[in-house]
DNA sequence: CCAGAAAACTATGAAATGTCAAGCGCTTTG
DNA sequence: CAAAGCGCTTGACATTTCATAGTTTTCTGG
């Protein structure tokens, strides 16, 4: 934290708590792509909070937008240099993922 | 993905998204403590709400809960082997925010 | 050649989630 | 002996996310 009270560790977990930040960021460390394919590579967002993040990501200089055309809309969303450094983040998760997730206990089955 | 739809990563992305969780993770590194304590040391986060995540932690093998004595209740939260290994992604965070994450501009200013 | 699908979203209302304030039993502290 | 702290729970409220539908335009299949 400095003076004004601003801790960008904290911050930065704020931003990546968010829901859906850190699966579109993974979304997008597979290459650029539009709005729909990137809801299906995220898997079950729905598209107002979809649009509603990616609005926040590309505010804080992680996501970039790329407009194609506006009728009919196309769009490219991908990772700035910023955002492309979140992998060490995703990586260190897939593996803490692999080592100690196990399938969950499905009370269905 | 396993043949059953599982997929360790995704699940960890899940996790760690939830609101507080990673917050909670990274007060605890800094050594065990007690409900209230470390309520204070997340920042911010309700009682209700701290108590169902530690609850999910715990359930998940991520947090290790001691009873010291039932009346006056006493009790120590603290990381399994499981939550220790999550350094690495509190790092890599750590790392990441210093590196991108300026004091945003605050509208009230 | 025309129905249907896909693109990128926005709008709506309802459901899930998180927050707030208060309080409880009980001990230690002032 | 009252106040403060501990570890929570409860219930009302606010915020967030959800599913679903609709918009405009182009591309694809039969």
């Amino acid at each position: 934290m400095d003076e004004s009270g601003f801790c960008p560790i904290y911050e930065a977990i704020n931003l990546l708590q968010e829901k859906w930040v850190l699966h579109i960021v993974r979304a997008l460390l597979g290459g650029e792509m539009g709005f729909n394919q990137l809801a299906r590579a995220v898997g079950g967002v729905n598209p107002a909070t979809l649009s509603q993040r990616l609005e926040r990501l590309v505010a804080l200089g992680v996501v970039e937008k790329e407009v194609l055309q506006v009728m009919p809309p196309r769009t490219r969303y991908r990772l700035t240099r910023a955002g492309r450094e979140l992998e060490t983040v995703i990586e260190a998760i897939e593996a803490w993922g692999k080592k100690y997730l196990k399938p969950a206990p499905d009370p269905r089955t």
